[in-house]
DNA sequence: CCATCTTTGTGCACGCGTTCACAAAGACAT
DNA sequence: ATGTCTTTGTGAACGCGTGCACAAAGATGG
């Protein structure tokens, strides 16, 4: 899910399928705790179920990268760890600006996870400018002046987004504009986005009316289908609808963002 | 993507594909919005461009729910906002309980986009007993020796785990227990779940890395496959690999084929 | 009532991703 | 060396998801 662009052949590039890119950074973390813990080798079975996946698709994702395993014995960790890690990009760091320094601004600029693998902080930006030079996580708060600046002077290329809704696509543009090329998106819209640049949504709200799908599935299935008291539609709009199942009704208890 | 227990057939049930259930909240958002602005229907056309998807898919994914269009005409607005919000389970609303109050826990509570949708702050719980009783987002904080009875008083099904990732399997263990059937994973491992059970995993290092992969990929491009100074791997371990097909320090080619 | 025009709903084909199942490859013991 | 045993790497089949392209349905105007 979620690469914004998804009109393009996708894995035409070399090989590698997009489904494969997305789990090598799973494989990486339970070789990176195998690798703590001293473990010389692991077989496919072992590895799969430490990244909660089928080992013949593990097999298939390590087969693209090449022929990096030994027959009978497994997998070297630390080896694997280095060829996946190559892969990724993440041998070299890649400097990343958080824009929007809210309650989740501030909790990504002191996740840990960032600076461990190959990613640096190189800048905070916020609009308000009362935040300016208020340091979060140890980092200056910049104000969104900067913004241009920040990004051609240490080369970033990598931006997350985590202002509020209305805001992203401007700050988007800016950034693409400056020259950024992935973005990871944690507003609640849908990003517009020139062709060559990746965007990667992170959604809250749809991960959990996912979950309340699901949820609301489970309880259906032990209840019989009885019938819901469910208020039917509002059908404010009667016209397109001229056979009205519904007489009256009233508002869906459905609010905005 | 990203349910733990990838092992059900999914959509077994009545219909309605997964990849389709995952877009239904996009749908839903644009649809608010237009609702909002008073907009009484949509073709097929103008909502695809405003979720970002192509508009044979949308009408696929509206078909599977039924014939909720007028030909010639459109979706009446109002009248898809209830339809989805029903499939979707959002007219009832859910208790959700939010573990592990750090910096991510409290922006998750501070989030505006929980309360909008159906989805209710059951309860923040956290294992340090020095934040019980602090209020954040104006609901105490519990000790995590309340998370029990609070699960099983409010009924509450759906749980959030925010906490570092040593303490999430320990977390997710006593909400499954207690009742919770859909969890959603903001910590940085892979939890066991028994069936029945549904995890949604939000992990922000593995988006990172996914996209550094494709800007690693882009830079590569243009520039020509020079020979990167990439230092190799320790290879501290070189046993497997006695047959070294390179005299020297094996040099990982850039690529396989 | 008929003709025309718009937009939905869907049959169909294609490609990606997953899984099975097995042959080939290497380790290891004798 | 040779045989056995383990585990990889992959060919092939299958199923899901996507997008095209078009017929059917209804609106609209004369």
């Amino acid at each position: 899910m979620a690469t914004g662009r998804t009109h393009r052949p996708a894995t035409r590039s070399r090989g590698i399928p997009e489904a494969t890119v997305a789990r090598l950074p799973l494989y990486l973390r339970a070789l990176t705790a195998l690798s703590e813990r001293s473990v010389p080798t692991v077989s496919s079975e072992e590895l799969a179920a430490a990244a909660g996946v089928n080992s013949a698709k593990l097999r298939k994702d390590f087969s693209y990268l090449g022929s990096y395993g030994t027959r009978g014995v497994g997998y070297d960790v630390e080896y694997l760890v280095y060829q996946i890690s190559r892969e990724l990009g993440l041998t070299q760091d890649w400097p990343v600006v958080i824009v929007g320094i809210g309650n989740l601004g501030a909790a990504l600029a002191n996740y840990g996870g960032f600076a461990s693998r190959g990613f640096r902080v190189a800048a905070l930006i916020d609009a308000d400018p009362g935040m300016a030079g208020k340091p979060v996580a140890g980092i200056p708060v910049q104000h969104t002046d900067e913004l241009e600046k920040i990004i051609q002077d240490d080369g970033v290329s990598i931006g997350v987004i985590a202002t509020p809704a209305g805001a992203a696509q401007q700050v988007c543009d800016r950034l693409v504009a400056a020259g950024v090329t992935s973005i990871l998106n944690f507003a609640p819209t849908v990003l517009n986005v020139p062709e060559g640049v990746d965007v990667r949504k992170v959604d809250l709200s749809i991960e959990l009316q996912i979950l309340a799908f699901h949820e609301q599935r489970k309880a259906g299935e032990e209840a019989g289908a009885g019938a819901d008291g469910a208020v039917p539609p509002v059908a404010a709009r009667k016209q397109p609808h001229s056979t009205d199942q519904g007489p009256d009704g009233d508002v869906p208890a459905v609010m905005p963002a």
